[in-house]
DNA sequence: TGATATACCTTTTAGTTCGAGGTATGATGG
DNA sequence: CCATCATACCTCGAACTAAAAGGTATATCA
């Protein structure tokens, strides 16, 4: 059963870090209400986490790219006054894999919670 | 100013992954509790977090040293039967540390829980 | 005697993120 | 008119983290 890493390859050995996936899932849920362009992503997910993180165009780029080459995303170029846009919009598997992140950030939210809630010595 | 990496070193240039420091934040809260050796923390972090995150010993046990090397942790050999044990406990930075990992992450956890939230588009 | 569990530790490899750099156009202002 | 700044794309190298596997040694149990 393949699994997937970097942004949607397909890989032989090693798992993921355990809270990557991150990146991925912001922009795929910002994605999901309408589509943006990658410049654009970069202040919106500021924005949208209150500050708490800030992602560069060196991370936002090349996850864009690795999904659209797995096929989550679609892109749409435009020219807007002289310079072109290149917007994204989730394809059906694009909403599969935010679900699925979704789920993932989920679970590792509720195990950090619960293991910072009361102590273990019950 | 000097900024800490790597378990509390002192780093002269890159900030570290901005949610980094949960394995540490993970350690520090079960220590705070009781003390612990290296081996039975690997158990209790997958215990306490219901599975979701478990962290090898190749995560576990270099950390351990790290906090201790910064003065987060106090270290105390203890023979148990015929294997040699090595409790770890809080100090005062160790508490301190905690602290701040704990607001760091409810930080971010926070500016993630509210852009997964509802669409910005209001 | 051999396998499994405990208990320590390190090294290698893989993957992510950071930061800085590189190109190009449009707007702003001295 | 020229410089600078903001927009907009992109890539690469360095730094850092986490995963996995390997290495040592003792105790226990079949």
């Amino acid at each position: 059963m393949a699994r997937l890493g970097k942004a949607g390859d397909l890989m032989a050995q090693s798992n993921p870090p355990f809270m990557s996936g991150v990146p991925e899932l912001l922009l795929l849920r910002l994605l999901n209400d309408q589509e943006m362009y990658g410049y654009e992503l970069v202040r919106s997910i500021k924005q949208a986490t209150d500050e708490a993180i800030t992602l560069g165009e060196g991370v936002i780029y090349p996850v864009l790219h690795g999904l659209e080459r797995n096929g989550s995303l679609k892109a749409k170029r435009k020219a807007v006054g002289g310079r072109t846009r290149v917007y994204y919009s989730l394809t059906r598997k694009g909403r599969d894999r935010l679900e699925k992140l979704r789920s993932d950030w989920h679970r590792i939210q509720s195990g950090i919670t619960s293991a910072l809630g009361a102590p273990a010595n019950a």
